[in-house]
DNA sequence: TAACTACCTAGCCAAACGGCTAGGTAGGAG
DNA sequence: CTCCTACCTAGCCGTTTGGCTAGGTAGTTA
C-alpha cells in the first residue's frame, strides 16, 4: 500500500516527450525558486511540488509521486532525521529517486546518504547551472550522479569504514552538543541525570567513531558534519 | 573617480517608473538564479550584474554602479573577507547600498557588518520570498533592514562588547585553528615555532574575546561565525 | 535461548588544560 | 618620547581531560 499513490498521479504525463516530475525539499525559499527556474529551462522537466519540512516531504512524495526528489537533508536541526526520510523514501517509494542536494561536504553524510538509497549526491556550492538538469535526468535514468570532490569521499569512506559508517547514538550526539557548548563533564553529567563516568564513556566512544581523541575536535568535526 | 562609473550606465532606467538596480554577490548559481527571479516578479526592479568572487564584486559594483547590491559574505574561505569588501563598498560607492544575505546567524559577524556599513542582514533560511523584494526597496531607501532574530542579536553584540566589537588577532586565529584539528597546546607550540606559554597565552585571549573559558566552546564559536 | 546494541557506572593515573601573575620585544600613532 | 597593540615567555596550581579496565541493565533480534 506504500506506493499505491502514485498509480493515481498520472497527470503530468501527458506530453509528447515524458515530462521529468521532479519534487523539491529545501527550507529555503531562494533556493526553491532557483532549483524551480533552473530545471524549467529544460524542456521536460516540471517541479510538481515543494516541501520545506521533513513531514511534508513523506506526504508530498506520495501524493504526488514525483520521478526525482531534490532534497536538502537539513531541513531543520537535525540532519540525521533527513537520512532517515531518505531511507524511507527510496524503500517505500522505489518509483522516486533521491538527488541530495547538500549545502556542505562531510564525508560521513555522503557515505550514510547513498548507503541510505540516495541515488546522487551534489553540492549547492560547486554544482553548475546545466549540471543540475543532467544530474536530475541521469539520476532518474538510476545512474548514480556524485558531485565535485563527492566521488573520492566516498570511495575513503567506504574503505576506512568496511562499507558500513559508524553513526553516533542519540545519547553520544547530546554529549557532543553540550561540549560544544563548553560545558564540563561534570556539569553535563548533572545537566543529563548521569554520573560523569558515563558522560566520559559516551565521548569516548563519539571520539572512537569521528577519530579523533579531543573533544575540541570532536565538536568541530560533528558541527562540519551538520551533526549540532 | 571611485563611482564615475555610474554616470555611464543609465541603462536600465527607461521605465516609467525608476527600475531599482540590483547586483548579487553568491557564489552559488541556485541562489542567485533564485534571487533573480523572485526579484523580477516586482515591477521595477532588475538584476544587473552577478559575481561569485570577491576580486568579482568590486570590479562589477564599479561597472554597473547598482542602488542595492546583495551579498553573502561567505565568497571563498574567509569571511572576514566579505566583511572588508562591505566596508570597501559602502565607502568607494555610497550610491551603493549592501544587503547581506548570510547562510548562518552569528552574532560577531552580524555586528561586524552593520559596523562596516551595511544597510540590512538577511537570513537566507529564514527570508520569505516577499520579504526579499521589501528588503532591497527598504534599503534602497536607507532604510535598515533586519532579518528574524537578526535585531537581537545586534542589541546583545552592541551591549557586550560597547560599540566596537573585539576581533581576533591573526595568531589567535592560528591557534584555534590548530585547536580545532586535536593539537595539544604543546603540538601547537612546535608547530608555531612558540612556546606552549605562548600558545596558552592567545588561547585565553581568543577565549576572552569571544567569552568562553573552554577550548571546545571556543573551536565551536569560531566555526560558526565562519572564521575557520 | 543467546547475541547484540545502546545505555549506564566505577575508579585509577598521567597528561592536558585554565587561570593567574609578571615580565619581555617590535612597530605604529599621537 | 610615550602610549598602544600585537606578539612572545615563564612558572605555579588546581581542575579537567583522555585512556584504560571491568563491570552492570533493558530491549531487540536471531
Amino acid at each position: 500500500m506504500a506506493n499505491d499513490g502514485r498509480s493515481d498521479v498520472p497527470l503530468g504525463r501527458r506530453s509528447p516527450m515524458a515530462t521529468t516530475r521532479v519534487m523539491v525539499a529545501d527550507r529555503n525559499v531562494i533556493t526553491r525558486v532557483g532549483i524551480r527556474s533552473i530545471l524549467e529551462r529544460n524542456a521536460g522537466m516540471a517541479v510538481v511540488a515543494e516541501a520545506t519540512t521533513y513531514e511534508a516531504i513523506l506526504d508530498a512524495v506520495d501524493e504526488h509521486g514525483p520521478d526525482v526528489l531534490i532534497m536538502d537533508l537539513d531541513l531543520g536541526d537535525d540532519t540525521t532525521r533527513g537520512l532517515k526520510i531518505c531511507e524511507e523514501i527510496t524503500d517505500r517509494y522505489p518509483g522516486t529517486k533521491v538527488l541530495v542536494l547538500a549545502n556542505t561536504l562531510s564525508e560521513m553524510i555522503v557515505v550514510e546518504a547513498l548507503r541510505r538509497g540516495a541515488t546522487g549526491y551534489l553540492c549547492k556550492d560547486d554544482v553548475k547551472a546545466d549540471e543540475l538538469g543532467k544530474g536530475v535526468k541521469a539520476v532518474q535514468d538510476g545512474e548514480t550522479v556524485l558531485g565535485k570532490g563527492v566521488g573520492s569521499m566516498v570511495a575513503r569512506g567506504l574503505g576506512s569504514s568496511r562499507g558500513q559508517a559508524e553513526h553516533l547514538t542519540d545519547r553520544e550526539l547530546d554529549v557532543i552538543r553540550a561540549v560544544a557548548k563548553g560545558l564540563s563533564n561534570k556539569q553535563i553529567a548533572v545537566q543529563m541525570y548521569v554520573t560523569e563516568s558515563t558522560v566520559k564513556f559516551h565521548l569516548q566512544n563519539a571520539a572512537r567513531k569521528l577519530n579523533t581523541h579531543r573533544r575540541a575536535e570532536l565538536v568541530h568535526r560533528a558541527a562540519a558534519a551538520g551533526l549540532l
